[in-house]
DNA sequence: TAGGTGACGCGGT
DNA sequence: CACCGCGCCACCT
């Protein structure tokens, strides 16, 4: 599905010390509907294993993919090691390190979907 | 084929 | 705020 492949190329442009959300993530996919296929990509590492799928939590600031990281709390771990506060609740400020996209990006993204055809 | 599931999200109370 | 319910949709049984 051409879906995964999208979502490969959102995640890889979420830059480092910030985090996204999976409707976010869907939303860039253009799929707005499709936040849940995004947990599970990033949970059957359906778009491949060198994506930064830490750095995506829910809508609430939920580090909800925590468990399938390694050791419980490894997510937390990758996040404070690139300067994100995480609570001891497994919760991220997203209003300080949110992701926030511009158009640009839009753009891009369209432009880079278009071009390798998926 | 039918029904259940889930790293989700939003609106209502 | 918290809690609840419902919509969502690709996958898996």
């Amino acid at each position: 599905m051409d879906f995964y492949k999208r979502v490969a190329i959102v995640c890889g442009q979420i830059p480092k010390g910030t985090v996204a959300t999976y409707g976010q993530i869907s939303l860039l996919c253009g799929k707005p509907r499709n936040a849940r296929q995004v947990g599970y990509a990033l949970n059957r590492k359906l778009s491949g294993e060198d994506i930064p799928a830490h750095r995506v939590i829910n809508a609430q600031g939920f580090l909800s993919g925590a468990g399938a990281f390694g050791t419980p709390k490894q997510q937390k771990g990758l996040l404070e090691a690139e300067g994100v506060k995480v609570s001891a609740e497994q919760t991220v400020d997203l209003r300080k390190y949110g992701w926030n996209h511009t158009m640009d990006l839009v753009l891009w993204l369209r432009e880079h979907f278009e071009k390798e055809g998926i």
